[in-house]
DNA sequence: ATCCGAACCTGACGGC
DNA sequence: TGCCGTCAGGTTCGGA
């Protein structure tokens, strides 16, 4: 489900509802998400009060005065506010009670994460993260320096979180058809000018996604449970066997690339 | 250091 | 209807 856009959007949703709120109770019915949640979060958490809720990659990050509370929705995660009486359905996994309000997280696949730190600076999920692709530091130099000596794939390149956080298969794809670059191309085969075309169509990908309240494909929700429009936009991913936006008339081609659907234009986007 | 595939899990869908 | 294989928005980890 979620990529940048879609965290970016659920987060900005939360924030004006749980900031300086104190959280009452939590209640944990399945255990083992990915990762198993830690058993003293609850303790961690009661009484505790919001001071701050940011976003790295796709990590949700929720500040109390001890720690901070790390949620990582996967690919079916769903953080949703909801009200104290609001039915359980299958896969709702946790609640995070408020005075007002439960914090519901559901995840049918169950590959994403609720863990804590006492340190958010230094755990080990967090530190090894590749910068920021809406920062200013995120630059075609920057791209192009990293990807010397690099021989795998330009998709899997950016896709990869060591190198620049929150790039998914969606918008991967996106990218790399608005900057006119083949999925395919060894990293340290592209030029400079193709880098920065490369960041610049990344950029803009992921701002107009954002705008557009993230990409609801099967059932992603934002947190007042409304589905992001960000799918109407989307040129490639999913449009395997159809013609090209752009030029008109190529059929768009599926691969396979490190297990993953890779669709693109072979006019538009030239090996 | 880099790269690749396996692993985690459920549900939806198409074919027989 | 039911069973089987395939696929799905992520990413860490282990081994080559």
């Amino acid at each position: 489900m979620p990529e940048l856009p879609e965290v970016e959007t659920t987060l900005q949703g939360l924030i004006p509802h749980l900031i300086g709120k104190r959280i009452d109770g939590m209640i944990v019915r399945q255990r083992q998400l990915r990762w198993l949640i830690p058993y003293d979060i609850e303790n961690k958490l009661n009484q505790a009060y919001i001071l701050k809720m940011h976003r790295r990659g796709k990590y949700l990050l929720i500040d109390v005065e001890s720690g901070t509370l790390i949620i990582h929705l996967g690919m079916s995660g769903s953080l949703r506010l909801l009200s104290h009486s609001s039915p359980l359905t299958k896969h709702d996994h946790v609640d995070i009670i408020f005075a007002t309000m439960t914090l519901r997280y559901t995840d049918p696949r169950r590959f994403g994460a609720i863990l804590w730190t006492d340190d958010a600076s230094d755990y080990s999920l967090l530190k090894n993260l590749g910068i920021e692709p809406l920062e200013n530091i995120f630059t075609g130099h920057y791209l192009f320096s990293r990807t010397q000596h690099r021989h795998v794939p330009i998709k899997s390149f950016i896709m990869d979180s060591k190198i620049v956080v929150g790039i998914g298969n969606i918008y991967a794809a996106e990218a790399l058809f608005l900057a006119g670059i083949h999925p395919l191309i060894p990293a340290s085969r592209l030029t400079e000018d193709q880098c920065y075309r490369l960041v610049k169509a990344i950029k803009q990908i992921l701002r107009r996604a954002i705008k557009k309240g993230g990409t609801t494909l099967k059932d992603f929700m934002n947190s007042d449970g409304k589905p992001g429009y960000f799918s109407q936009q989307l040129k490639v991913y999913g449009r395997a066997g159809l013609s090209c936006v752009q030029c008109g008339f190529a059929v768009l081609q599926a691969i396979k690339l490190a297990q993953r659907n890779t669709v693109f234009c072979p006019a538009c986007q030239l090996l």
